[in-house]
DNA sequence: AAGGGCTCGTGCACGAATGCACAAAGTTGA
DNA sequence: TCAACTTTGTGCATTCGTGCACGAGCCCTT
């Protein structure tokens, strides 16, 4: 109904209007793998990259590629391609990995352990804080890593140590049903980005960026597939309700 | 000696096949949620749901569910709503759900019993058939479930289980610099789906889909966004190559 | 039976994302 | 210096995903 009044920008380029540059989301969801391919190819002493290289070991096409490169600036050289330490350093940047990020972890169980132990945790820009717990038996206990090691903390102190020490990224690894409430004590404690790892859909206020990641999800969404590979096309709907009627026999499932 | 030439599978293939009714991915990621919302509503004792009130459960907005529901058929009552229990065995069979799918495990550190002891596996139509470890202090091992417990094999017996067995999916648990040799092991044991854990990104045929969980992809996308929090804009380009000439210092972020 | 109220299903339009193809810009060699 | 070659950066077209708005259909009340 409103038809769009035309727009006086001179270009259809879409950052070109008034807030600087805006990154897809699509392109920011892949800067960390090419920054980690560039971060490998560095230790192995490679110098410079062409995209169609630098593409196919991060499993993209080179168009995708030099476009998403493209919404950081011109960092490249034709007929050359792009320096791989100093390319790798401008995206960096521009995730924000330059200077750490600290990070709570909340839930130490086997998930817990198993993300705080991980490698790349420090060594790409983020820096553990604190772990945190509520069962009784399992505050108090510590938990190495490979050169640090932490003491579990109850829940209670988040509030304090995110506070106290500056942490802005909160992760959630507890079971399903303490979530929320964890949820809602990091966003209590000023938090605005989370990563959730247990299988509920938390609620949070609109400023704050939720981010999940789900075992099941994948493995169904890999069941889908591999159904698909099963049954060619439409044979799905054989044996069950074959004319679908809508209001007809839908209780036959318990049959 | 530089990098193996990946070549990833990019992208999730064009499901479509034949024709008829392809869903679009994104719906297909999206149903496994519906799918858990509504199986906690169903155990509530709730009988039918609006698609308003099903959204706002699942964090989505009411058209965008209804049109993924679309998709699979028409399912709901106008006027009333949907079926908790029958439109989550409707979504169940569409996902594959209803016969169990056999799931292999690679790589049995704190990531690897995490996800063997979580429980939404065997409730959602997945059932383990073996855990695999190369590490010979490993190997061996039991690892204990809810109600069963598992012996650790080593990777050679992978190929045998997944033929006897019938498995369809592999994880893979495994530190970054193992993971291509277990995915090429799955591939040759005739696996097509594959959950990788691991950061890197992994180089199989084109018939193989692989889904990527990455911990630190999720921080640093999160990270990307609190710098923008904190720089409203475009000062980011501050201290460093101030008027952006493509050939001049680049070698000044060494110094 | 008829009308009113509620909610699903979907056509349409818009924006985001991808892929193609090529001009622009740099390098190499004579 | 100039021409041939290489590779980036990007305009354009196409596909994909989302949101709005409304007709269609079901239930309930009178």
């Amino acid at each position: 109904m409103p038809l769009p009044d035309f727009r006086e920008s001179a270009g259809p380029l879409p950052c070109a209007g008034g807030k600087g540059n805006s990154i897809p989301e699509a392109t920011v969801a892949r800067l960390p793998i090419y920054h980690r391919v560039l971060t490998a190819m560095a230790e192995q002493g490679i110098i410079t990259v062409s995209s169609e290289e630098l593409a196919t070991a991060c499993g993209v096409t080179s168009a995708k590629l030099r476009k998403d490169l493209s919404y950081l600036g011109s960092y490249g050289t034709r007929g050359v391609g792009y320096e791989v330490e100093f390319l790798g350093y401008q995206i960096a940047r521009e995730l924000g990995l330059t200077s750490p990020w600290g990070v709570v972890v909340v839930g130490v169980g086997n998930l817990g352990r198993a993300l705080v132990s991980y490698r790349g945790f420090a060594s790409r820009g983020f820096r553990i804080l604190g772990l945190f717990d509520s069962h009784p038996d399992v505050v108090g206990s510590t938990v190495a890593v490979v050169d640090r090691s932490f003491t579990v903390r109850p829940v209670e102190e988040l509030a304090e140590v995110v506070a106290d020490q500056g942490a802005h990224i909160g992760v959630i690894t507890t079971p399903a049903d303490a979530a929320q409430d964890i949820a809602e004590r990091m966003v209590k404690a000023g938090l605005h980005s989370i990563v959730n790892f247990a299988p509920v859909v938390l609620n949070v206020p609109t400023d704050v960026e939720v981010r999940k990641v789900d075992l099941a999800v994948e493995l169904q969404v890999l069941a889908f597939h591999e159904q698909r590979r099963k049954n060619p096309a439409g044979s799905v709907v054989t044996e069950l309700d074959p004319q679908r009627s809508v209001s007809g026999d839908r209780k036959a499932m318990n049959a």
